[in-house]
DNA sequence: GTAGATGCAAACTTTTTGCAGACTG
DNA sequence: CAGTCTGCAAAAAGTTTGCATCTAC
């Protein structure tokens, strides 16, 4: 599961998702941009890698509405096992939440509700406080 | 945009929705469903009621993660917007949470981090009490 | 009678897979 | 050199579209 080899292939593909990592990329907007670049960069190699870093939770993907893709992005930091992701739908931007009130209410939810919630795949959309001021 | 006709194939699949309110049923399952109830319902007449359906505001589309296809739920007149729902990884299963807990938790995310949940968008996901149990 | 709905097959889009050859450590 | 990764092409999966036929009103 865990990638093995360091190959200029994989370095372009992190690196192009770490320059995006505020924006949605697509599958599609990745092997286009390659193409464009003249690095030949194979689709398969692209969707390959790409299911690599979600499962090593390198990158995050999302389903868009009124798209029929995928779509993934970079997450920085280390240990993001342990926190959750607040989201902005306008800027697209992440932000982790570390917040014990929040741990208070994950406890909360499996002990009266039931509900082991996940925190790596659930994602907590909202609007950040930069875009709410426009 | 609006349906005109009452037919047959509408009928069944308005009604399987409605069955299904508390799950999130793919375009898939319909179709199969109604190929082991030897109701010959094609798949385009799936779909284009589906999209229909959507546009109407009677049917929610999702797209949900790891899975490269959408989901549709039937919408009921109680009003989801006030809370948020629990979705279970295992069974598929909806859980409309009202939680005073939670509702504290969101006023703490917006004064003390700035940031403003979404409930209509956002998802908890987890495991539920009987999945948990296997 | 006619606009609208259906079913089939073909087209299209997005993603996955098989395999031979190339590369990494 | 062994285990991985890549690129290509073909195959899957999910969805839409064109068209002749059928049906609701």
């Amino acid at each position: 599961m865990k990638s093995k080899y360091n190959t200029k292939q994989r370095e372009r593909i992190l690196e192009y998702l770490k320059e995006n990592k505020d924006s949605n990329i697509t599958a599609d907007e990745i092997i286009n941009y390659f193409k464009s670049t003249n690095d030949k960069i194979g689709k398969a190699t692209v969707y390959r890698y790409l299911n690599n870093l979600v499962k090593e939770n390198i990158v995050k993907k999302y389903m868009v509405e009124n798209r029929n893709c995928s779509c993934y992005q970079y997450i920085e930091e280390q240990n993001c096992d342990s926190h959750y992701h607040l989201k902005c739908e306008k800027c697209n931007k992440i932000i982790h939440l570390e917040c014990d009130e929040f741990k208070g209410v994950e406890n909360h939810i499996a002990k009266e509700h039931d509900f082991e919630l996940d925190s790596v795949k659930t994602v907590l959309y909202g609007i950040c406080k930069e875009c709410s001021k426009k």
